[in-house]
DNA sequence: TTAGATTTGAGAAATATTAACAATTCAAAA
DNA sequence: TTTTGAATTGTTAATATTTCTCAAATCTAA
């Protein structure tokens, strides 16, 4: 489950921030796509249609903020973008940067984290690195994709 | 082990591809440092100091046409630079895109690729996913610093 | 040596993101 | 509600990496 509304508000008031328009709107857009992986530019078209009047640096800026408060992630796909999507509040870290990228439909999903606690005990097992984040993209082909294969 | 001159030089033949001073030189710089994550500003640089009249956009060409031939391997540490590092030609595949990052002393390193096989195979196995290529990043703290840090 | 295609160098162009700064907006106090 | 001061915003310019353009140079096969 993503953020609310009311949360955000006193997240922001905690931390001495202002609640704005433009934030509450820049969080509900991507409040709205969890599945998606937005670009500022992508963001910036979306707010507009609320809020026409919003300026593109608006959006970097409070998408930084979002990225401090870990209210949101983010990704690079290395296509000149960088990507935002919203965090999961029920997740005790916010550390989601884990992708499965189809090469073939260009889908991007995630996958359940305690999948990749075996690689981190071992590299500190094996290296002494201790893990504290990580980001992960694995590249392949979907299921979908592998069954629409084989037909 | 990196790939040898003369190995690179019938490569480029048998792609009709042309034998360039400007490409064995960035070549011969990437190999001279496996350990290194070099910036094509970096790598232009020290190509710079045996070729003083090569131009940045031909340093550009080359790493993207060392890419493609598998020779190199990219690195995005998101401080707004790719970087390049020469490949293993000792294994079969040649996507070694999984590194350790140190947020103390920045030290990037890598680990060995079987470890990553449980995560690849488990992420089949769970979701249907086949796996092609990875690019994995652990961020934490090497063996060194916690050492130092203990001290 | 020649010829033709590839590659290069230099600088312009493209493009994502950040910085600067005056104008606006928010929120606490009067 | 009004005032006040600081935070935030919008606009535009700036920054910085990477790509594009094109004439000149270079490579390779004949």
């Amino acid at each position: 489950m993503a953020i609310e509304r009311e949360e955000f508000k006193k997240l922001l008031k905690e931390k001495g921030l202002k609640v704005t328009r433009q934030r509450l709107v820049v969080l509900e857009v991507l409040a709205e796509s969890p599945e998606e992986h937005l670009t500022a530019e992508e963001i910036y078209e979306r707010v507009k249609t609320e809020n026409p009047d919003i300026g593109l640096a608006t959006v970097y800026r409070t998408v930084q903020l979002l990225l401090e408060l870990e209210l949101i992630d983010r990704i690079n796909l290395d296509d000149g973008f960088v990507r935002y999507e919203i965090g999961d509040t029920q997740e005790n870290e916010h550390h989601r940067h884990h992708h499965l990228i189809c090469l073939r439909c260009g889908r991007v999903s995630a996958f359940q984290k305690d999948m990749l606690e075996a690689l981190e005990t071992g590299v500190e097992a094996a290296l002494g690195f201790r893990v504290t984040d990580h980001e992960v993209k694995l590249y392949g082909i979907c299921r979908n994709c592998s069954e629409q294969e084989r037909i």
